[in-house]
Formats: C-alpha cells, sequence, structure tokens
DNA sequence: GTCTGTGCAAAATCTTTGCAAGATA
DNA sequence: TATCTTGCAAAGATTTTGCACAGAC
C-alpha cells in the first residue's frame, strides 16, 4: 500500500471524493491523478516545477490551468496548504495526515528544515482568545542561514 | 517633530542616508521623499495602493519602478518588511524603531491586529539553536476571523 | 441530455529590466 | 566628468479566465 505521510492514499483519496460530491464538484480522473501525482512528487513544491515534472511524465498530462484549479479544491479540502511564502514564490506542501509544524528557510540554499512545537499552537489560542480572534491556520516561517550555508561561509 | 513609529522622521533619514552612501548609492530626492511618503501612508500598506496615493498627490510622482527600486532599498535597510502574504498579495509594513511583533489577519474583513510575544523571539532562538540555523528574521501570520466579522454571522 | 471540467490561448496581475535622459558626487 | 538613478515602455513571471469541446452524472 502507498502511504503518504502516514495515511494510505486511496483513503485520502476517498475522503477527497467525498468533499468533491459534497460540494457538488465532479470526480474526474484528472483530480484524483493529481493526488497521485503530488504525493509521488514529494512533500513541498512550487506550482511550476509540479506543471514541468507533470508535463515531462509519460502519460498524465494535466494542463497547467487545471492544476491551478486542483491546487485551489485542494487546499480547500485541507490537504495542501500554501507554506512558504518567499518574495514571489509560493511554496506548497502536501499537509494531509500530518500534525501541524513549521518551517525554516535557508535563504542561500533554499532547504527547508520543518519543526514543531505545541507551545506555537498553545499561543495561538492564548493570543485569540485575548483578541476575540477565531483561527484558521497559521504560518511561522524563519528565514536564515543552515548550517551547511554557514560553515561554507 | 514629525514621529513615526516613536522614532524622528529625520533620524531616520539621516540612518537612511548613512546606509545609502556606504553601500555606494547615491542619496536622490525621490528616494527621501519616499521615506516621508511612506512615512505619511500609514503602517501597513501594498504597492499598488501606494503608489496609486503617491500618483494622486500633487506634487511628488515617483514612478512605479522607482517605488518598487526604493523600497527594496528600504528593506535591506531594514525599515520596512513584507509582513503578510496573502494569495498572491502582498502586505509591506514600516517596521523602524519598532520591537517585532506578529500578525493576526482577518480574511473576512483584511484587519490586521498587532501583538507581540517575547516567547516566540525565545522559541525562534531555542529551535534554531537546535538546528544550528542562523534566523535573519522571522514571521507569524495568524489567518482567521475578527470578532466583528464573526459576530455579523 | 444537462451540467461541469478541461485545455488552450488570451488576459490580468504583479514585478523586473533595458535603455536613453537626467541627477548626483 | 564619471557614475548612478529615473521614467518609460517592454518583457517576465505567475495566476486567472473565456470559450469550445469533452467527460461525468
Amino acid at each position: 500500500m502507498v502511504y503518504i505521510n502516514g495515511m494510505e492514499l486511496s483513503e485520502l483519496k476517498k475522503q477527497f471524493e467525498q468533499f468533491l460530491k459534497q460540494k457538488g464538484y465532479k470526480i474526474t480522473k484528472s483530480r484524483l491523478d493529481l493526488v497521485d501525482k503530488i504525493a509521488s512528487y514529494g512533500t513541498h513544491f512550487e506550482i511550476e516545477d509540479l506543471v514541468m515534472w507533470i508535463t515531462s511524465q509519460d502519460r498524465g498530462t494535466a494542463s497547467r490551468s487545471t492544476i491551478y484549479r486542483t491546487i485551489r479544491l485542494l487546499q480547500d479540502f485541507g490537504a495542501i496548504r500554501e507554506v512558504i511564502k518567499l518574495g514571489n514564490r509560493t511554496i506548497y506542501e502536501f499537509v494531509a495526515g500530518r500534525p501541524h509544524h513549521e518551517h525554516l528557510i535557508c535563504v542561500k540554499c533554499g532547504k527547508i528544515i520543518e519543526f514543531s512545537r505545541e507551545e506555537i499552537e498553545e499561543l495561538q489560542d492564548r493570543v485569540c482568545e485575548e483578541y476575540r480572534f477565531t483561527p484558521i491556520n497559521h504560518r511561522l516561517e524563519i528565514f536564515g542561514v543552515c548550517s551547511e550555508c554557514s560553515s561554507t561561509v
């Protein structure tokens, strides 16, 4: 069985189908295929990379438009998040089945390090309560230089 | 005297001049004027809004290119930061002379609430130490719905 | 059969850049 | 005077959209 982030992939797709049905959208090969493609591509990705990678694969040629449209659906569904915004780049992450976490981003080599701290979730709750703000999600990005890059002067 | 974020504006401009000189850039009317314009525009802004506002002012008509270029210089200088990245929008903030803080962003009305917690700075330091990562800056965005918007159903 | 999705190309945004003219040092 | 900056328009990069055809229900 194929597991993605500890969740069985076919289970995820089943849930996505439910989501589509519930929203009145259609279950298409394109949409389900894209879930496979993203799952096998890797955790973090930018849309252009994904488009090029998918296009380079023999079969399965979802158009750029469909990829953009489906990414949006997957964001609504909650399987994908924009986790890093650096300059004009947007880096997405497959988050389905994973606990929330944050990112360290090396501005020299682009390496992404994930970490999580329960304190951040608690802090969010306390701050939001204070401002009577209903949180939907949060994103903590720490930009800096990783150990390899700082040792290479 | 004009204070911006608790710092005297002419002092900030003087420091900016030093920065330019040190970098081998020239001190131009355009650049210094833009600092005034941004200071009087308000804390948070998007470039397009700033361009339109500046263009609508009688005198002072920095071109879009110059604004983009100067904003970049002010970011390097440290007076301005990209604090919110929402979809394809980038919201900047005049941070000169202010302690670091984070933002709550209402996804319904766009309201921005600032808050700061010393814990976040400490947490950043601890996490970075653990990964031997040298932090340059960080950004915590909490997206959600503010009290006004949630009471209006 | 009806309605939605897809692919394509065009358009819309947002940002950067080449170049000639102007300002700064 | 030498060099950097500016404004403009063009080019880039990224994302969205109108429309005709194809596919899902």
